[in-house]
RNA sequence: GGGGAGAUUCCCGAGUGGUCAAAGGGGGCAGACUGUAAAUCUGUUGGCUUACGCCUUCGAAGGUUCAAAUCCUUCUCUCCCCA
């Protein structure tokens, strides 16, 4: 099989693919032109995202040409493809914001180079395109019998689904030829939910044009308890620090369940194969550092190493031992905020304390956090909720370590 | 356009005049056990309050009633069937 195909195949990448024997021989004939589309839907890429990033730079690194196709265009329509429900029809203002957003962050991680690696914005010949030209066009080629077989239709037919959405495939399919005849793609890879609208784009394109494309879907990663890769209580792991800091980000490599660790080694850090295989293969706190690996990994990608550093360091400070026993330089890297040494002086209630440190989001969940033994300061536990935290309590550093259960700690300064 | 069904707390989903801050499950949070894992067990899960209790919440707005998630009216939205 062609080198660039085989990395990804032995990292986990590769679902399903429309004919993975002509696609290698493809690849070993000449560089091939592939793209991956996403729609600027957010404010921020999310981790969820990431998955056909990294499987474009394996591509690139193994001298392939790639396109990162914006959805300026299709965005404004919404993609049906996995989701239940109709999506938020969103601003033309609004895609185009996302779209400078979503481009910064992804050539933060790819690097386009403008001639191997580059990106292209759909909204160039979607947005002005003539309805009844478009129907005899390309509308002609498609059999609605067939679109309704699809499962992502299925799927909505049940709940509901309007026109709009309806078309999404058309447009997309339209997409692949455009960069089909644009600039030779003859690749494009996806979330395996894009399976339909990627093997309906290769149709189209050979009926149209004559010419043979291929498709190739990556695993919609699952977290193994079954849950949606990157998913917090809070929402979405996204990649932008102001909405989730490099240190929770951090924290979500760090906790991820053993069972995950291989498989997001080999997916999400470009540590060679057998490492990853070796990180993964050993067993109780020696796995458990593995996992501290992964995180510094991925969250140097993201975020640069310098920040990896961090996180690490706080981490290790806020779970190495005892929080307030641990060196002192480290305990600067917990999240905290400062607050007025007189105002410490005077007393602050320990449930307003909590809520205050963001750790409760109201007093009631601050109570219970304290009547359940969850609540501590400066190692002191926290045993009645009229507790009054005045300088008394302040380390040696003059600063308060407030912890609400095992993993969330903050850290008061007073100034 | 006609007919039918529906909208409940983070999610699913019970509840059809007072005993409803609303069953059950999921999820979350906390505790025990651990390796910052998983599994398991226990507790907890609208807000304010030491507490008695008070306040807000059952799609929206009005109304009936001593009393409404529950009854009536209008409106908004969703689904199904027919055209």
């Amino acid at each position: 099989m062609n080198a660039g195909l085989a990395r990804l195949q032995e990292r986990g990448f590769i679902q399903q693919c429309t004919d993975i024997e002509g696609l290698s021989k493809a690849m070993d004939e000449s560089p091939i032109t592939f793209y991956e589309g996403c729609d600027p839907t957010g404010p921020s890429l999310h981790i969820g995202h990431m998955v056909p990033y990294f499987a474009i730079r394996h591509l690139h690194e193994s001298g392939h040409h790639g396109i990162v196709l914006m959805g300026g265009g299709t965005a404004r329509i919404g993609d049906p493809s996995g989701k239940s429900s109709m999506r938020q029809i969103i601003s033309y203002e609004e895609i185009d914001a996302n779209t400078k957003l979503f481009l910064a962050q992804i050539d933060n991680f790819l690097k386009f180079d403008g001639a191997t690696l580059y990106s292209a914005n759909n909204k160039d010949w979607l947005a002005d395109l003539n309805y009844i030209d478009f129907l005899r066009d390309i509308g002609r080629h498609f059999s609605v019998n067939r679109m309704l077989s699809f499962e992502a239709y299925k799927m909505r037919l049940e709940t509901g689904l309007s026109f709009i959405e309806f078309n999404y495939q058309l447009l997309q399919s339209f997409d692949y030829l455009q960069l089909y005849k644009r600039y030779g793609c003859r690749l494009q890879i996806g979330g395996d939910d894009q399976w339909g609208n990627i093997v309906a784009g290769i149709e189209l394109i050979r009926r149209v044009e004559g010419a043979e494309c291929f498709g190739l879907t990556f695993p919609l990663v699952m977290t193994s308890d079954g849950k949606k890769m990157g998913k917090t209580e809070k929402g979405a792991l996204f990649l932008d620090p102001a909405m989730v800091s490099p240190y929770d980000f951090f924290q979500y490599w760090r906790n991820v369940a053993d069972s995950d660790v291989e498989r997001f080694l080999l997916m999400f850090t470009f540590l060679p194969t057998a490492e990853c295989r070796e990180l993964a293969a050993k067993s109780d706190a020696a796995l458990n550092e593995s996992k501290a690996r992964l995180a510094w990994e991925v969250t140097a990608l993201i975020h640069g190493r310098e920040e990896a550093d961090k996180a690490l360091a706080a981490a290790k400070a806020a779970f190495g031992g005892s929080g307030t026993a641990a060196a002192g330089a480290d305990k600067d890297l917990i999240p905290s905020k400062a607050l007025p040494r007189a105002d410490i002086a005077a007393g602050i209630g320990a449930l307003d304390l909590f809520v205050l440190a963001g750790l409760a989001s109201s007093k009631s969940e601050a109570r219970r956090l304290v009547q359940q033994g969850g609540a501590v300061v400066n190692d002191r536990k926290v045993e009645d909720e009229k507790s009054v935290i005045d300088a008394s309590w302040l380390d040696a550093d003059g600063a308060l370590v407030l912890r609400a259960g095992k993993k969330r700690v903050f850290r008061i300064l007073a100034k």
